[in-house]
DNA sequence: CACGATAGTGAACAGACTTGTCCCTTATTT
DNA sequence: AAATAAGGGACAAGTCTGTTCACTATCGTG
């Protein structure tokens, strides 16, 4: 048994969150501990994939044991959600960005999502977007911490530009709303990265002329009926 | 186990394309086999994860033993690589609409685009879309066929529509070509699917406005230096 | 300050499951 | 009929899972 684990010398690694099981000096507890299971949790998710999970592999991670995960948590899948929803390591409330202009508000927005998508929390996103045919639970609460709130505040900003005159009224919808997020998304899916210059291009490119006010160019909006044109093949 | 593994009456009699090993009368070879192991691969990945993937589990599900993938790939990886490129179970290329119009081509391509999604091919992308960084291979595959062949055709629409005076010259980039398939993508992720009305939205709502031409109000595109006024905190 | 309650650590374990390979039988092709 | 390759089962080695145990650091109380 057990070489005892109370060096009493090692105050060098005094807290370090994703320590690949560092014999530690001081025996965590509570939410202590319980957040270095939340990091690790979060880390091994962005590593890996959801699937992969398991009491087994974190516990060494967070530098514990198994039987402390099993005491917390019945199943991978509670863990995660706890994780995702625990303020500290996974997503609280984002805040709305007030800079004055649309432009500003909508880099400010955009770039703290984007560099969010770069912690830890970030990344353990990714493997939870494929998930929600097979882990609903955890996907809705992806879409709560994460899709919605961020929605919300861009609707805000967008209504808040139209009142401005700084945006076109009619681009106050929540399609509208979606479209930063998702090729913010989908630029981190598909690059692993998103840097100022993607956000800047979203916005200058995309962004800015989708809501620029219109002067009532005859076609903007959906033709009323006109049958779809589809002629897939 | 001791059931037996070709349980001659198949769980609610399911048609024979993903089969769950019906018991054959014919004994299939070569071409014919591995095309109905290319089926069964990309529904076992549609239904559950790159991950979980195994010869072990898709060699039953096509009916077949582990002998017969063992003889053609070394890896599931591989396999899924095969299946992805072949014309007849995975992606050709796709064609590029010609509607006379730009709302046409754009409603015909994404429309396109959203079904293929719903087939057993395009919900097996799901899965890979979040393994750029463990299974490069797979994901540039998956870039090869089916990103850029849609940017690339994307762009051709966008130029067309340039042309004709349809759209604003400045949008013929990649960046807004990315916006409908990304959009497309997204609301795939999020919804499980993608329905006609959708696609309408995302073109009436989003590209038709971003892509109108511009009768040239002074702030459509990047304001040259400008600090990026992001206030992230 | 000392004691007892509480909870973390680390290891071991049995059972279940997975993996790649091998081999024998049988259908299909030449 | 001979050659080829599919069908399908069996195997040993390895991995993973959830439990349980002995041990000990930490905390709160008296």
């Amino acid at each position: 048994m057990a070489t005892t684990s109370h060096a009493p010398d090692a105050p060098t690694a005094a807290a370090q969150p994703p320590g690949p099981a560092t014999p530690r000096a001081t025996r965590r507890r509570g939410e202590a501990l319980t957040r270095a299971i939340y990091q690790a949790t979060l880390n091994e998710l962005a590593r890996t994939s959801f699937e992969e999970l398991s009491f087994d592999k974190i516990a060494p991670l967070a530098g514990t044991g198994k039987s402390a995960l099993y005491r917390r948590w019945a199943t991978p899948e509670e863990l995660v959600i706890a994780a995702l929803t625990d303020p500290s390591t996974g997503f609280g409330d984002p805040v709305a960005p007030d800079t004055g202009s649309l432009r500003g508000d909508l880099i400010a927005l955009l770039g703290r999502f984007a560099g969010v998508l770069d912690e830890p929390r970030g990344r353990a996103l990714r493997p939870l977007l494929t998930q929600r045919a097979r882990h609903p639970e955890v996907f809705e609460e992806v879409r709560r911490l994460v899709i919605l709130p961020n929605q919300r505040i861009l609707l805000a900003v967008l209504q808040a530009a139209a009142d401005r005159g700084e945006a076109a009224p009619q681009c106050v919808t929540p399609r509208v709303a979606s479209v930063g997020p998702r090729l913010i998304m989908a630029e981190f899916l598909e690059k692993g990265t998103v840097g100022r210059a993607d956000v800047q291009s979203i916005v200058d490119e995309v962004l800015m002329p989708l809501t620029a006010p219109r002067p009532d160019t005859g076609r903007s909006d959906a033709p009323a009926d006109a049958g779809d044109g589809a002629r897939a093949t």
